[in-house]
DNA sequence: ATTACTATACCAACTAGACGGTTTAGTAAT
DNA sequence: ATTACTAAACCGTCTAGTTGGTATAGTAAT
């Protein structure tokens, strides 16, 4: 459990307040700020995102439109919370896979492929952040950039050698997008299983490999 | 050459003129109607897709807004025509590449891969339609899943199994989608390479499996 | 205990501009 | 006369963002 304060020392860099205000707001209430980023995140699922409105928004929430825009000064702070949230949980999920697979063979490139995967309940559609940065503005998507650079970089000490550990990272993201979009139906993709052929797939090269 | 015609018969069933007047336009002119395509995918690429509008498209077009609305009715119109040529192209690229794989292991799925990456100079933003539909209006992305569905349907009867299969088409369309997004640098994801590294899998995992 | 003040956490109404789309009038080539 | 546009005004709606206000809770001096 201690290692999911290790995904806030990331980035201290932003000037919005993204990493402010994080916990339940002061007193015990979950915070009606991540009450929000999970709307826009459905939001973006449901209805595309150019959907994306604070009006949208504020049916989806039932907050009025002053209190979105009390926690997020405009809508690229928005997006960009979208953003962050998806990049700290990503790597809070990594080290938790990480401690799991304690033993395993190329524990690293898994945890990395399964953290992208994500296959918990509450990640229907954690690439909508993705999404609505790519439609609202491009730029908001440094931060993932960064941290997949440093993803990247950690892939070449793969057994399998960085080309094909980037290509299993690459099937990953793809195989989420397909099902974001609606392009493969559920049988189709089936999250446990996709999983298995996908560590399988490690296994069996890390074996040819040798 | 034959094989181009191939692609146009898949949909005859949309209400809009996405498949007429798609030939160089009755002379033997580029067509307007292309260079708009060209235009839009251009500038999802660079700015996002929300920042598709008919105003910024008569500005990097400069064809008048009129001129624009003559050939596509509406935005939606546009954004369809732009995922039909997308669907269209990868069709007839798939053609082209199966021909030249003639003779070689599990040149279908080989062609599919290929198709998918299309590497070729006028395809630097091929997701570009898939964005904007994603984010304009997701029920357009109807003709991609009709093509996605009998693609997977092909893709079971690869000797690598129809997992193995849909994850190396997973791969393929995730290195894009990273591309497009700016999230790799270019050393990183070197075309020809990837190329090369995947069907160098394609065919260590056919000799495995046998 | 009351008063005065401050900070937090919102809400509702409004505004300026952007956007999709329409319309009208006209041009130029076939 | 039809096709393939240009040019520009216009409209209703949507949208991001502003403003000004309220309710609540806490602080702290008197």
């Amino acid at each position: 459990m201690s290692m999911v304060s290790s995904a806030k020392s990331a980035s201290a860099t932003s000037d919005n307040n993204v990493a402010t205000g994080k916990q339940p707001d002061k007193c015990g209430r979950p915070s009606l700020r991540e009450h929000i980023l999970d709307a826009a995140e459905a939001l973006v699922a449901e209805q595309g995102a150019a959907r994306l409105t604070f009006d949208a928004l504020v049916q989806q929430t039932g907050v009025s439109k002053g209190g979105l825009l009390y926690h997020f000064a405009n809508k690229d702070a928005l997006v960009q919370a979208m953003l962050q949230r998806l990049v700290d949980r990503k790597e809070v999920r990594r080290a938790e896979f990480l401690k799991d697979l304690e033993g395993s063979r190329d524990a690293n490139l898994k945890s990395i492929l399964l953290a992208a995967m994500s296959c918990e309940e509450e990640a229907p559609a954690l690439h909508s952040a993705i999404l609505a940065a790519a439609a609202n503005n491009p730029e908001l998507l440094a931060p993932l950039r960064e941290q997949t650079d440093a993803l990247f970089a950690e892939l070449d000490e793969s057994e399998l050698g960085g080309e094909r550990a980037r290509l299993l990272l690459f099937a990953v993201h793809g195989a989420r997008l397909f099902e974001q979009l609606g392009l493969c139906q559920y049988g189709c993709c089936d999250r446990e299983r996709f999983a298995e052929v996908l560590l399988g797939l490690v296994d069996d090269l890390g074996q040819t490999a040798k």
